[in-house]
DNA sequence: TACTTTCCCAACTAAAATAGTCAAGATTTC
DNA sequence: GAAATCTTGACTATTTTAGTTGGGAAAGTA
C-alpha cells in the first residue's frame, strides 16, 4: 500500500484549488507558496491529475489550474489514484499467486483491508473537505498570512523534529 | 503509512504459528518454507516479535517459536505496529506542525483515516483468520504439499508478473 | 515581433526505506 | 562435543521517494 506524500500532497493541492474556486485559473507557484510544496514537483503530479481530468489548465499569463469538475464530484480515492499508482495492499495486486502462483495465507486480509480504505477514500469528496471548520481555519491562515513572527525562523524545519 | 511486505510478511508468519499450535515450538526454518520468506529475514522480525512478547522463543534442538499469548488476543495491529514503527497516515505523527509548525491543510482527513485502518486491524484477531474458510484451504494446501506439478518451475517468479 | 508568464515534459539525482544477506555468537539437546 | 536453533549486528543491493534541472510550447501583453 502507498499513502505517502506525494497522495498527501496532491489532496492537499486539489483542496487549495477547491478553496480558491472562482478566483479564476490558479498557478501552482501560488499552490507551491500557500502549501509548502516544491514548484517542481507540483508540476510533476499535476501532470498526473490533468490525464485523470481532475483538472484543467490555462496557459499563459493569468493562465493556472482550476478543477476538472465540481469540488463534491472530486473524490480523495481518485486523486491520489491518480498520482499513486494504487493503493492496494496485497503483494499480488488482486491476482491470486501471492506465493508459488497461489494464493497466500493472508491474501483476503489484504484485499479486504484494500476495500475498506477505498471505500472510505471514496466517499470523502473536496466538497466534504471544505466543509470541516478545522480546514476553513487552516484555509484562513493561510490566506491572511498572519504568521507568528516567533515562528518564521522554523519555517523549512523539517516536520515532526 | 507503511503496510508493506514486512507487516504482511510478519503477520503471515504469526499465522502460521497459529495454525500449528499444539505442535510444539516451530522453528523459522520451518515458516520459511512454508511462507516463502527468507529466513534471515525472519529472524529480523521475530526479534521484534519477541521483544514485544508476541512471540516465545525456545532455543537448541526441538526449539522454535510459539505464540506468546493465546491465538484469540493477539491482533492483527499489534503484529504489524512490532515490525513496522508505525502505521499513521499523517506527515507529522499526529503532532500539528505539518506547514510552518503549524496544522496542514489536510491533517485531520489523514489522522482520521489512520484511525479508521487502527481500528480495522486491532479489530481482527489471529484466530479470526484461522477461522475463515479462504485460510484453512490454504493452510490445508501448505500441509499436504500437493502442488501441482506444471506450477512448480514457476516457484521463485515475482509476484504480480 | 519580442518578452514574459505560465504550463508541459523528460531525464537526472540524493536520500531514505525495503528486503534482504552474511558472519558471529549464545543456548540447549543429544 | 557436535548439531540445531535462536540472537544480534553489520553490511548491501534494489527500489522508491522526493525532489532538481533544463529544456520546451502556448498564450497573453507591449
Amino acid at each position: 500500500m502507498k499513502l505517502t506524500t506525494k497522495g498527501r500532497y496532491a489532496v492537499t493541492a486539489m483542496l487549495d484549488l477547491a478553496l480558491h474556486y472562482g478566483e479564476g485559473p490558479i498557478t501552482l507557484a501560488d499552490i507551491a507558496q500557500r502549501q509548502g510544496i516544491s514548484l517542481s514537483y507540483l508540476e510533476q503530479l499535476f501532470s498526473r491529475l490533468r490525464r485523470q481530468s481532475l483538472v484543467a489548465s490555462v496557459r499563459g499569463p493569468g493562465g493556472g489550474y482550476s478543477l476538472g469538475k465540481e469540488a463534491r464530484e472530486i473524490f480523495i480515492g481518485e486523486v491520489i489514484s491518480a498520482v499513486d499508482e494504487n493503493m492496494d495492499t496485497t503483494k499480488c495486486h488482486g491476482a491470486h499467486n501471492c506465493q508459488n502462483n497461489e494464493r497466500c495465507l493472508t491474501h483476503d486480509l489484504w484485499s479486504d483491508l484494500s476495500n475498506q480504505i477505498y471505500t472510505y477514500l471514496n466517499n470523502i469528496s473536496l466538497q466534504d473537505l471544505m466543509d470541516r471548520k478545522a480546514v476553513r481555519e487552516v484555509a484562513d491562515r493561510q490566506e491572511h498570512g498572519d504568521v507568528d513572527a516567533s515562528l518564521l525562523d522554523q519555517v523549512g524545519t523539517p516536520a515532526g523534529v
